[in-house]
DNA sequence: ATAAATATTTAGGCTAATCTAAAAAATATA
DNA sequence: TATATTTTTTAGATTAGCCTAAATATTTAT
């Protein structure tokens, strides 16, 4: 039985999906209320709606969790997200800071066949430009590389900039100011006890970052 | 003052520009709904909407025209589905006659930058796969081609195929089968008075196609 | 010019997605 | 454990876009 799914679903979906992250339990509708920017009660409806499609499950009170029909969708659409921002970037030259609007209205085009396509013409990526791994097209997200936050490291210690936790604008602005990309080799000169802030060396020039910057930095140790 | 122009918005300032042509009155409700398969209540209602957002012209009963600011639009949106069409064909490979579907949903696209950085990326295509000019980023169309109907031709005229007025995928399809595609040189063997149907010369082989094939092929005269 | 046919608008409803405010359930605290 | 606090759900509205059926205006035909 197909089902049509649209946007507003998708994105709730989406939001389930990473809010979920390894846990068992279900989510909480005001964290996805939160999360999506709208009211408790707005999801409340949407859950019912969406349980009764199969795509949830969902018990009053007791929080939500995806259904593999309803997870297939959400990495559908997130790795269609993902294309989008390598072609955005890749392609058409934007900044990694600039792509997340965009890719957002993209996410929803329907056509399976598009998104195939597109895979191919990017020449099959397996990560997008912060670094978070593609799913595959049977929704599989297969990321075996090893990697810690940079605020996991020690005196000493190199890694190389795989990926962010936050892709916010702001933020990756915020990291291109540091000379901070994508492969840059980042080592740890010092670490403060007292704001568990640290000093590392970017480039051959020694920079001072916070501990908030250092737990959205994700790094392959060396 | 900024509006904020949906999709469905959008649909109905595109249906009008294409009904309009070159015409100078306005587009009538009942010609919108049937361009957009909806009812004419569901026209007058919208109408109402876009006068009010000074897009449209819209006196009761006398049909609607495009104001100066809903043209902009509706240009804009046809600019996108071009450009994307373009995009479909040249880069992913699609055939002429799959492009369309997917072009309606990428035309709404919200991002000028995309848009403009699209263009130059196809490397500022002036045709879209049909043959369709591509307005500029100013909506302006500029189209110097000398062109006219196949069907206009007669005996021992020759064209070039540089457009077709039908996009639909099954007569695009049935061109694909007669071995027409854009750049084709087609020759006027003869004519029969009964029908106006033709026989042609393409590629050294004659061929018979019916007066509705030849009402739907655009060609620049030699 | 009047009647018939056609086109358009109005009136009143429907659905999806949202909201606020109130009610109910679950959790935390004294 | 009883009460207070927080979370979640329900109830009832709202808006956009659409619908059908009825009313009204325009156009066509006699």
């Amino acid at each position: 039985m197909r089902h049509f799914i649209n946007h507003t679903e998708e994105n709730y979906l989406k939001a389930i999906f990473s809010l979920t992250g390894n846990t068992e339990k279900g989510v909480s509708t005001n964290s996805i209320a939160r999360s999506l920017d709208t009211k408790a009660s707005s999801v409340t409806d949407m859950m019912k709606k969406l349980s009764e499609k199969g795509l949830v499950v969902y018990k009053k009170y007791y929080g939500v969790s995806l259904t593999p029909d309803g997870q297939k969708i959400a990495l559908a659409t997130i790795r269609k997200h993902r294309l989008w921002e390598v072609f955005l970037v890749d392609k058409l030259h934007f900044n990694w800071d600039e792509v997340h609007e965009i890719a957002e209205q993209l996410e929803h085009i329907q056509s399976p066949e598009l998104t195939n396509r597109l895979d191919d013409f990017l020449e099959n990526p397996k990560y997008d430009p912060h670094g978070d791994p593609i799913p595959n097209s049977q929704g599989k997200i297969e990321d075996l590389r090893e990697k810690t936050l940079l605020s996991e490291l020690t005196i000493g210690d190199t890694g190389t900039l795989v990926g962010v936790s936050d892709s916010s604008s702001i933020f990756l602005q915020h990291l291109e100011r540091s000379d901070l990309k994508l492969g840059t080799v980042i080592e740890i000169r010092n670490v403060f006890e007292f704001d568990r802030s640290l000093n590392i060396l970017v480039n051959g020039d020694e920079k001072h970052i916070s501990q908030r910057v250092a737990d959205n930095l994700i790094v392959k140790p060396q």
